[in-house]
DNA sequence: ACTTAAACGAGACGGTACGTCCCGTCTTTGC
DNA sequence: GCAAAGACGGGACGTACCGTCTCGTTTAAGT
C-alpha cells in the first residue's frame, strides 16, 4: 500500500524481499533507537538497501515509518459477544493490542508529522481510526436491534469515550502498561453504565 | 522557570525583555509553521535575539517550546462544586480549555520529544499532569468525605478516564472543537456514573 | 568501434539504428547542456533506447562520448603541399579543423576523464592524436629528402608547437574562432623559421 | 579572495585557519585521487571542518578547488631579461612552471567545468591568463622600445604561440615533463624568430 | 567614576540528516 | 538472445538545523 505506480508495465517491477527488508529495518531501528533517532540512511543501510529505494516507494520518510507501524491495518473481523457490554470489552481490549503494539514516540512523533502532512494525516484517520470507527458503529446498532438501546448515539463521542482512557494510560500518563487490560475493562463499564441507565443523552448530534 | 543560573552575582543581569521575545517569538512561529517547521534560528531571529541568548536560558530547543507552550501551568485553585458530578464537570471543562490551547501537533511534537529526554519528561509530567492528578485525588476525598462514595478509587485511573476522551477528541480524533465543551460534560456523566452506580470497582491497585 | 563482442555468432544480431541512435544522442545531449550535464540516462532517453543497449556497446560512458565526439578519427590521406611551408600550414589548418568540431568543454571533460581511465587514454593517445604525430613525422621525412632540412628533428617537439597554439586559441584563451585560420598560418610560419632558419637545434632527444 | 562577503561587521569573524585547512585539504586529496574523486565531505573531513563552513566560503565546489589550484595568482613582477629572446624565454619558463604545479587532471577538470559556469569562467580568465597577457604585452613593447620589432603584434596571438605548446606538451601530449625546460627554449627561439625575421606578419588585428 | 563580569546581537563552527541525482548492473516482458 | 523499461546498491551533491563558540559592544553592580 502506499507504493505509488501501478500504471506502467515495461520495465523491470519491484523486488518484494526489498518491500519487505525496508519494513522489518524501519521496525528495527525504530525499536533501537526510537522516532527521533530514525535515519533513512541507516534504515538503507540496515535493509541493505539503496536510499533512492526507499524513496521510490515513500515520498517522505514519514510515510516509510506510517507504512512501517501502524500502516497495515489489517481489519479483523469483528465478533459479536453477546451484550453491548461485552461488545465494547472486547473493542477495549483490541484497542490497548493495537496501541501497545506501537512505542510511544512513534506515536506522538507520527501524530505530530501529521499536522504538516494533511495527505498523510488522512490516510492515517482513514486507515488507524476509520477501523475503529466502523466497529464501534457496529456495536451501538447491535445494542440497539437487541434493544439496549432505544436509538444510536453519537459514534464519534463513543469512540473518544473507550479509546481515549487507553490512549492516555498507554501514551500520555504512561503509567504501568501491565495493567492495561483492568483498564480496558472499567472503560467498558463505565461507557456501558453511561448509555444503558442514563439513557441516550450523549447523542450530542442527532 | 527553568533559567538556570543564580550563583554569579556580579555581571549585567538578564534582560527580562529578551525572556518575554524568546516566549513570544516561540509562540508566533509554532502558530506560523507547526512544531515540525521550528527553528532555533527562526525563533531567534523573530525575537530579534542572537541564539546565545536563547541557549543561556534553555538547555534545549524543546525546553524552550516546553517554556513557551504548557511549561507555565499556574495551578489555580479548584473549588468545591457541591458534589461528585459537579467537580468531575468543572475537572472537565478545565482540561479541555489547557488542551485547547494548544495546538494538536505541539503537544504530540513534545510528548514524542520526552521519549528521548528523561529530563524533560519528568518535568512534563510533574508540571503537566501533576496538577490535574492532585486535583483528582482531591475531588475523590472529597466525594468520600460527602459518602457519596465508600472508598478512594485508584486516581490513575479516574484520570484516564475524564482526560483521555478529550485528550482523543482534540488531539487525535481531531474532531469539532466547539463540541468540546459537550463530550466534557458526557465524560463527567460516564465517569460519575461508574464511580457510584456500580460501586467502587475501579480500585484496581489498592 | 570499440563496440566490443566479435565471438558469439547466435542470437540476435545488434540493431545498427541503435548504434546510430545513441551517437546522435550524445552528441545532441552534449549540445543541449554540455559535458558536465550529459547523463546516460538522458542520451538513453533522447535515443529512445535502454541503457542496457548503451553498457552493452561502451564500457563507460566516457567510452560513448569518445566514440560520438573524436572516436571515429578518420585518417584522411595527406598530400604532399610541395614544401615544408606549405605542407605544415595545410597541417595546421587541419588541427584547426578537428579541434574547431569539439566544443571545448567536451573535450576538456574528456581529457580530465582520461587521467583515471588509463586505458582510454592510450586509445585517446592513439586515435586523436597518433594521426597527427605520423603526419607531422612524414612532413618532417619529406623535408630531409627535399633536402630544406639536414635531419629529422624530435617529432614530439614539433608535435607540440603546431598543434598547441591552435589548441589553447580555441580551447584555453577562447578567443575569437574565426580567426584561427590566420593563426594556423602563423603558427606554421613560426615553425617553419625554427626548423629551417635557426638549423635543427630542436633535436632535443638524439 | 572569492571569499565573498565583506559587508555586515558584526558576528564571529570567518577563522583564517579554517580557510588555510580547506585549501591544504583540497590540494592534498586532490593530489590523492584526482580531479574526479574529489569529494566535498572528503575535503572537509581531511580539514577537520563542516561542510557548511566551505560551502559558506564557495558556492560551488568547482569555485573551492579553483582557490586552492589556480586562484591564487600571485602577479610577480616581471623582470627586464635584456632581449626579446631572453624575455620570452623567461616567460615560456615561467609558464612551465605555473602549469607543471598542477596536475593535468586538475586543470582540464577546471576547464571543463568553465563552460557550465560563466562567472566562474570569468574570474579564470582573468587570474590565470590575465598576468600572462600582461606580460606578454610587456615584453613586446619593451622590445619595440628596444627597436628590435618595429611594432607591436597582437598579444594574443604570441600569447597563444608561447603558451600553447607547453600546454600541449604536458596536458595534452603528456610528453616526458622533465623536457619542459628545453621546449620552453625552443618555443622562445621559434616565437623570437618569427617576430623579428619575418618581420611583423602577425598582426592579425591591427 | 571606574572596574569588572556577564549578557547581548551576530554569525561562524563541527556535525548530522535530508531528499535528489546519477552511475553501472540486474531483471523483467515482449519480439 | 536482443530490445525497452525501469528497479537495484552505492555514493556524492548542496541545503538546513542543531547546539557551541567567538567576536565586539552594552549594561549594571561593586568598588
Amino acid at each position: 500500500m502506499t507504493n505509488r505506480r501501478q500504471e506502467g508495465e515495461g520495465g523491470r517491477p519491484r523486488d518484494p524481499r526489498v518491500d519487505d527488508a525496508i519494513i522489518q529495518a524501519t521496525r528495527d531501528v525504530l525499536a533501537t533507537g526510537g522516532y527521533a533517532r530514525l535515519t533513512v540512511d541507516a534504515v538503507a543501510a540496515r535493509a541493505g538497501v539503496g536510499k533512492a529505494a526507499i524513496y521510490r516507494r515513500y515520498v517522505t520518510k514519514q510515510e516509510m515509518i506510517f507504512s512501517a507501524t501502524v500502516g497495515d491495518a489489517r481489519s479483523e473481523s469483528f465478533p459479536d459477544a453477546g451484550s453491548l457490554s461485552a461488545d465494547l470489552t472486547l473493542l477495549c481490549q483490541r484497542i490497548a493490542r493495537k496501541l501497545s503494539a506501537t512505542t510511544s514516540d512513534v506515536l506522538h512523533g507520527l501524530l505530530a508529522d501529521l499536522y504538516v502532512d494533511p495527505a498523510l494525516a488522512a490516510r492515517f484517520t482513514e486507515t488507524f481510526l476509520g477501523g475503529e470507527r466502523l466497529i464501534v458503529v457496529e456495536v451501538l446498532q447491535r445494542a440497539v436491534e437487541r434493544e439496549e438501546l432505544s436509538r444510536v448515539p453519537d459514534p464519534a463521542v463513543v469512540h473518544a469515550l473507550v479509546m481515549g482512557p487507553i490512549f492516555a494510560w498507554l501514551l500520555v500518563l504512561t503509567e504501568d502498561p501491565t495493567k492495561v487490560h483492568d483498564l480496558a475493562h472499567t472503560v467498558a463499564q463505565a461507557t456501558t453504565a453511561l448509555l444503558t441507565e442514563l439513557g441516550t443523552k450523549c447523542d450530542q448530534a442527532p
